[in-house]
DNA sequence: TATGAATGAGGCTTCATTCAT
DNA sequence: GATGAATGAAGCCTCATTCAT
């Protein structure tokens, strides 16, 4: 039975897509750039998707969804919002390093995307919400504007992605982890 | 109608791009888009613009380095790292709330646009950069990689410039600006 | 009386159209390119021609009827048909170095233009077809198709033209002129 | 309609193409004209030329050099200048009664198309002034200009090439093939 | 499943021509 | 007469998608 062929074909083109998308942006990327990559004919990718948006919507929402539930996971493995927060940067270091083309898809191209996911879906961006909610709840940090906290947590490891992608920072984000970390938690246990 | 009406067509049209390129993106806005905000016919558009990608650029470009500038001048009126820093997120917050778009413009639109500055040009990064290299000289700062220094203090006033696009936050950032100002000290100051 | 004005610009609209005609041909050459040669602006063109095609209509009709006259008048004034062609000859190796642009856009305008002339206008090809016609009548030369005998006279000097317009012989044909009244006689004169 | 019917669908645009552009310049045509008259859609063509531009230079460079080999070869199997002369009249002759429109199409299109011809490349021209030249060394012919010679040469079989298709000569050049081969060799023969 | 020619809508751009100034 | 912004038609080309094989 062929069906890992299958398979493999699907990862092979959800692959070459990402590297593209982040590569020439999604726009600038023609389906006839993503099967030649896969050295597949054109019409053949739509036999694995039902079009070019399908197949960026599901690759989006796939990893994005992904990298939510882990910084879920990672933040419910700690106790204190500190290592819960600590987790979370750690754990997006990681995801990163592991994917670095992956972390910057999923960060170029939210815009235009966001807007398909269904109301209430846990995001990163939830994800990491909700700790900091607990977190004022919990009297772990100040009480302030847990949007504001969150994109500042966010900032803190968005922005230094950003400049590794333009190559301003190393490819590898493992070796400022610990700095992002307590920058992080400045950020929001500071007043 | 008098066709010479208008001395200021050309701002008209940059006006509608850049509003159009924050609603749909660069990629999204067709010329005919553009021509149909203005009034005026596609073909007209190329007696002001060589082409759409120089329409862009020229925008780009024009916005893009007077921020650097205004953000080099605030840097210059502070004396101390600490003060410096202060009036550059005071200015971006500034510069953001009197033309959200164009800020939002100019942040989602430099993937693609970076890569045709002149090496050398000053930029809004390369401002605070300067700014944070001073600092750590001047000893106001710990020894610290100015990129990720940058990459930090960019991230405080960036991400919440993105959640407030994206809704999550107030299109205004005034009231936010103070604490925008002590977490980017903050970042930077504290190992 | 600025009169003369008015006759110098319209000479200089013409001759720039030339010029830029056989440079790029009467299709690769806007009004723009013709306006800006003549540093006026493309709205003014229209003041000195109805159209575009109006204006390359009028530039050769005038000169390819000045052409067919300066032929006929030349080969009036010999007595003998031998004489007669020589003259054509002479007289076309003239024009062409007195002013070799002008011969060239006439020679490469004709496809386009020819169709527009009223039947029975003289030509320059009518202009050698009757001497012919006459020579055959009067016993100068054998008895032949005078369209066929016209045709080679003409390719005698047509083809050093092109030749010349591509850099393949020099820009005097001059030098040339008694081998090509050679030619053209021998062509024509042996069955 | 099965879609692959037509494997020959590159030679059906190819055909059309140049009628068309012997019909009305290839200035003229547009793309429209060509993918209409091979009842193709506009797209399609662009799977088989990259642009018109290159349409226009494959065929014309295509059978512009089968030109120039028939022209050698036909030199190539007589052994005197004189029957090298005559062979390649009657070849041209033959040619263009074979596909009167495609000699035309040559003819026509040179302009323009000459230069993106490579430096070095067999073309007629070069064809038949090789001939001339090893016929002057060989004492054949008297000494000339050997690019003179040939345009002379050419002259008597394009003029009436010219002729032909302006209607002023039969559509056949077979019936006068031996009179332009004696006007050939007497214009290079004759000082 | 795969292929790749074909479609068809639509995008960008050019350009002859007009017209208010 | 001159200007040059504006028009509008049309041209070339791209690309997501379909479909016969």
């Amino acid at each position: 039975m062929p069906r890992h062929r299958f398979v493999d074909t699907r990862d092979r083109i959800e692959n070459a897509a990402i590297h593209l998308f982040v590569e020439k942006s999604v726009a600038e990327t023609t389906v006839r750039d993503i099967a030649g990559r896969v050295d597949l004919s054109e019409g053949a990718l739509y036999r694995h998707f039902e079009s070019k948006d399908d197949l960026v919507w599901q690759v989006f929402e796939k990893h994005y969804v992904a990298l939510a539930e882990e910084i879920h996971r990672l933040a419910g493995e700690a106790k204190t919002t500190k290592g819960k927060v600590a987790a979370i940067i750690r754990g997006c270091c990681k995801a990163h390093d592991t994917d670095p083309t992956l972390f910057r898809f999923l960060l170029f191209t939210q815009h235009g995307q966001l807007a398909k996911i269904a109301a209430g879906t846990p995001t990163p961006v939830s994800a990491v919400r909700d700790v900091i909610v607990a977190g004022i709840a919990a009297g772990d940090i100040p009480d302030q504007d847990p949007d504001l906290a969150t994109a500042l947590v966010l900032g803190v490891v968005l922005q230094p992605v950003t400049f590794s992608a333009y190559g301003r920072l190393p490819t590898t984000l493992g070796p400022i982890a610990e700095r992002l970390v307590a920058a992080a938690w400045n950020v929001i246990a500071t007043v």
